[in-house]
DNA sequence: TCAGAATGTGAGCTATCACTCGTTTTGGCT
DNA sequence: AGCCAAAACGAGTGATAGCTCACATTCTGA
């Protein structure tokens, strides 16, 4: 990656509407050779190609390669953080619910939240850390998810464990979020949908010391292979 | 990254301790380049120059960059691999102890693990999944430590809730392992050594249904946290 | 001692990268 | 109709990447 210069932070902001169309296309070709090819087969050039617009028109509204992928992890960040509000913060309002529900809701969002890119997040996640400005972006985004799961552990502390709800924010998120990508990852064929989000509830209110009744699924599978142990 | 074109998978091994001493300083100098500038900065001939040795020396040894790295991420591995046998393996065979005590020694094993070369790991983790052979490697070695952990499950299936061992080493090893990395590259103050170990323990152990006393950290003592099931 | 294999060298080739310059096209306005 | 800024263009620039070639040096063993 050759001349590597100082550059104006931003540039040109489209008002023709066939700029917006011209800057979605950059974005949305972006988004699909980071998917498809990856970060490092992702030039500005091919971009632009994809994009069906000239590499100067690029250079027109996005001061450089960093900037590009930034504002890209920006719209998605913000796509995400738009979606996961609307799928758990007007139903959080809807009553008082069982604490168990309410978990249950919330890590049925964020599941379906990543399903629904999971190889641009996958890739922005991996690649994006050599980028400062995107990491900006998606870390403003997800600390404030983060507030939001604090608030409502110290909301909820007096059926939780004693803890500390920065420290368990940090866990729960974290936890969840990994067990999250490597199903999207792996796509490992144990973990459907369902056993996820009963996995991962579990997971959940086992670390915040709710109890639980062993559940009405029987599982205990045909005693699967190995017992041995030396 | 130009010239991309197939290359045969391995070149020659070395036999004279001279050329042993080459290959080291290379892999060596691609974990400290690695380290300090990341990925992208990587280039083989900065490997090479940083190793003291000339670019035609490092493709003697290594057919192309991916598979420079890749012997890096092998080697990485498999003295991960062994440093967690030796810690775990055979503390496990000195006779029954509590599933708690197992559980927490095994997770001090794998946080003491991260934490002996965390920057290298870190950018292993990151920038690997672009070289599929890297990912084979590390793959190759953590199912190994998967299967572990399965079949100590599998051996101690009584005691814990009713689960299928496969889906459930998945849950574990995965957010086991993402706490712990989130703790070495943030490093947030309030996680420190013995507040991540306690807080795994917490998650592994509430994940397989084992009850818990609250511990004998203060604030609200006997309160038996979490009876409260709607 | 000395041939040949193993090892080490660095200038240089080519493809590709991020990015610019000078120019042309487009479309909203009077 | 016709002006003009916004928008779009693409050949070209300098730099650097991965990698090879032709040759030099060192080691082994008979």
């Amino acid at each position: 990656m050759p001349t590597r210069r100082a550059r104006p932070p931003s540039r040109k902001t489209p008002t023709q509407s066939r700029a917006k169309a011209t800057v979605d296309a950059i974005l949305r070709a972006t988004a699909h050779i980071l998917k498809s090819e990856g970060f490092a087969a992702c030039s500005t050039n091919a971009v632009a190609r994809k994009a069906g617009v000239s590499i100067s028109s690029l250079y027109q509204y996005f001061s450089s390669k960093e900037a590009l992928v930034a504002a890209l992890a920006e719209q998605h960040a913000e796509n995400g953080q738009a979606l996961l509000l609307e799928m758990v913060g007007l139903a959080a309002l809807e009553g008082p619910t069982s604490l168990e529900a309410q978990v249950r809701r919330y890590i049925e969002a964020m599941v379906r939240l990543h399903a629904g890119d999971a190889e641009l997040h996958r890739v922005l996640m991996q690649q994006v850390p050599s980028i400062p400005e995107a990491v900006a972006a998606v870390n403003r985004v997800s600390n404030r998810s983060g507030d939001a799961v604090r608030a409502w552990l110290e909301s909820r502390r007096d059926e939780l464990r004693p803890l500390d709800p920065a420290v368990a924010t940090y866990v729960l998120v974290t936890s969840v979020e990994a067990v999250t990508h490597l199903q999207l990852m792996e796509r490992p064929k144990q973990l459907d949908f369902d056993t996820l989000v009963e996995e991962l509830t579990w997971l959940v209110l086992g670390y915040l010391g709710v109890a639980r009744r062993p559940a009405a699924r029987r599982r205990r599978p045909p005693a699967t292979s190995g017992f041995a142990r030396h």
